[in-house]
DNA sequence: GATGAATGAGGGTTCATTCAT
DNA sequence: CATGAATGAACCCTCATTCAT
């Protein structure tokens, strides 16, 4: 009745988005095609005009949300800046894009395949790759500048993302209140601090 | 017919084992009631004479198989000990743990269900918490001694233990190589150093 | 968009003839409006313009494409020529067109059709029957000239057909490879031989 | 409520059976898993315990339905018998079976299939292929004792067959009245004399 | 006329759950 | 206790049909 509720421009991109929120709440196999119908405002068997079944709107989804570039936008002059300055930064923009509405519909999505399905961990691990290269990228260069001391960068870039993945993991898969209190930049400034810093006493 | 199953001494145990090896593999809605049977070596029937539903199942999983204590069997005494000494030790009694076969399992079956189903997050947030509670205890210790700097304990805890589960994470969820290369040492003795010394040259 | 159909000059035809092939191949329920469709060139919905619905294209295909005269353009005087000359002539004839690929693709739709809805049963009687009719009444003439024994032409009759019938239910049905050995002549001959001559030695 | 109608002896035979009258009556595509569970008194999803799927359902009717022996419980010594005598008792024999209500049936679903599905062809084919190969061996022999004229024996063969299936045709599958007009015994006597006889006069 | 997006009814299939044995 | 046949609800998917463009 009171359809048309927005100009439908690209009905595919509309049902995946349903899709996304469908399954992100209940799950690949929880979500019925009724579930994202609704979502989308369309009727169930609309959804295979545009694919072929259920399995294929999961991949497109992880084929057309999953983010290209995780840390995009960053200047190449921004590689010369003093860890000081460019880690913080780093840290909070990746938080930002990673706790989006977005990115953690999508983080539940695959994470709830990939624990089931090893299909879809390619995916999960290119992403975080991505992010690891580059900052591992970064700090050996940093190493070499000697900014930094001499240690193994990619581990230490695994050390800095997984921080990361826990806060986010604890946040806004779990909700734990605790990981809560925090804002993006009390988390950002606390990993950077601590794995810049260090505990012992200078 | 005359099977002689191994000392039934409890099926109730049993079924729980069989439908944790199942919904780790294929989650709670992949696995069916024949799979969780099959792999019990029992009909399906009969789960329905230890188990209300499907559901209870489930419930009985994280009910029974969620460790009580992540951190137990340390000595009171170790408060004591130097930070350099235990949290390396803690480290590795931990990762060993968390990725033991069983605790894997958990793993699986338990985040696969926290996603969709907030129902089973405070139990996630709870092992958490007294692994965190410990080790910031055990840091508000160290730091009154001027062991170490002063830091937010809490914190500190937050990422020390974050880092761990971005490992275990990459290690047992999604595989990745990256993450399989280093042996638990390596990454306890990695996590360990860089949150203590810093990256920063002294 | 500027296609150029072959002279669009009649798309009832070109839809029915479509639609006769897809029933041919894959049945009436088992073919889709879209394979018609596809088989004709056009969308599914146009179908629709023509036709009130799927199955008033299937009463057009038996309606139209019916043989109104299985044996036609036999001149009068034949009924004068003695059997041996005009019985494998017209063998021959029946089987020519009965083997066209037009008509069996009829038979197809049609046995598939009248094997479960005996309204179109009457289709293949009378085709049947015209053609038993020809002959019943060729072979009493014949028999009243004492060219042939005093026999029931009637049944005779339904035996040389039945015989045809079960030639080409084996070759264009069944794709029976003893019956496909044979060229339509001599299947004509064989038929025309043995119940002309007996198979009782004189 | 009224259940038990007749004691369950084999579920699967009466599914089996079930099935066979409903795709007999509305072919393969045409018949719902639920009339084949109300004519076999159970609900469809029964069907499922006892075969992988309705396809399986099918070829479970073709192979435990078709007939082993067309033409059984002949004794070796038949073999010596003139055809005056062995062609009319094999003719009458065979129609009997083949208008059985089973045999119908299974002709109807058989037919039904091998119209569009090729795989099924070779259990025709197979049945006439005994039928064939059992009157031309006996042809056979009865040529070389000197009982019948020299002729070709399997194609005299498959124009007796053939003269029955057309029969039987338009008898169990179109209805024809100038076919059901006569009786088993009255089609047979035909066929026989007609094919011995022959049709000019002597 | 012609398109193809959209609907909705229904079909095949799965499976948690029950229960007579 | 234990089995597994049986049920029924719901799911994924297909497709004839409609209709705005």
């Amino acid at each position: 009745m009171a359809r048309t509720p927005k100009i439908v421009e690209d009905r595919r991109e509309q049902i995946i988005d349903a899709a996304m929120r469908a399954f992100a709440q209940k799950g690949f196999s929880g979500a019925t095609n009724k579930d994202i119908a609704r979502e989308a405002g369309i009727t169930p068997g609309l959804i295979y005009h545009y694919f072929e079944n259920k399995e294929a709107l999961l991949n497109a989804i992880i084929e057309t949300r999953s983010p290209i570039q995780v840390m995009r936008e960053i200047p190449e002059q921004m590689l010369e800046m003093p860890p000081e300055i460019l880690l913080p930064y780093l840290a909070r923009q990746v938080l930002t894009r990673v706790e989006s509405e977005q990115f953690v519909q999508l983080i539940r999505v695959f994470l709830s395949e990939a624990l089931h399905n090893p299909e879809f961990r390619p995916f999960g691990i290119g992403v975080l790759q991505q992010a690891l290269g580059f900052l591992g990228h970064y700090l050996t260069a940093q190493i070499e500048k000697g900014r930094l001391r001499q240690t193994d960068a990619s581990l230490v870039a695994q050390i800095f993302i997984g921080a990361m993945i826990g806060f986010v993991l604890r946040r806004q898969v779990l909700g734990d209140p605790q990981a809560l209190q925090y804002s993006q930049e009390q988390i950002a400034a606390a990993i950077v601090e601590t794995t810049l810093q260090g505990l012992l006493p200078r």
